[in-house]
DNA sequence: ATAAAATGACCATTTTATTATACATTTCGA
DNA sequence: TCGAAATGTATAATAAAATGGTCATTTTAT
């Protein structure tokens, strides 16, 4: 009926973003890579869009500084669907 | 100097909200696992705020029909960012 | 233009997530 | 209350992610 959005084109997305907030800080992946404790190559795979660990995103996502962001908006999310769902 | 948050904190708040998304649509981890072809135990993992791999939260997502929400919301972020980029 | 830095790709190895299974405990409906 | 379903826990085997290294290509700066 109608197309749903692919996995695979999420993982693409959220790569992209990655990258985007690495290059605003003027990283390379080799510095990301350092502060994190983690190859080069994982942060590699993650902006490519291959799979990856929860962990590693939330890693960068932390180092970033948009943890505290994306946390709030899960909390949100939970407060939202709480609330919703008592409505019926 | 302030307190941030821990990547084991969101972790736990993401299991969290997978559960209630589950819940919502009456579905036991077995039934939800069977779904998505993955076992049982990997569910578990992922809402008990173990690590996981980014391709098992998407699936999940995917399947109580989030994804595309998701995805929009990363996309806006790009596009904030890359906006947000620019006023300097 | 050229050199250096950054990125993408690949490979062997190590580490970790996933699986299948079994069993203990909790939750919940009859 | 009682029994069944659901959930949590544990373990061994397997699949997949992470690592560390090298090399080719692209990007960037000079």
């Amino acid at each position: 009926m109608f197309e749903s959005i692919e996995i695979k084109d999420v993982k693409t997305e959220i790569g992209q973003l990655v990258k985007l907030l690495r290059k605003s800080r003027k990283l390379s992946q080799n510095d990301l890579a350092k502060s994190l404790d983690v190859s080069r190559t994982t942060i590699q795979n993650l902006e490519l869009g291959r799979n990856a660990t929860i962990d590693t995103l939330l890693k960068v996502l932390k180092e970033m500084e948009v943890l505290e962001q994306l946390n709030d908006e899960i909390v949100n999310s939970k407060k939202r669907f709480k609330n919703t769902k008592s409505l019926y």
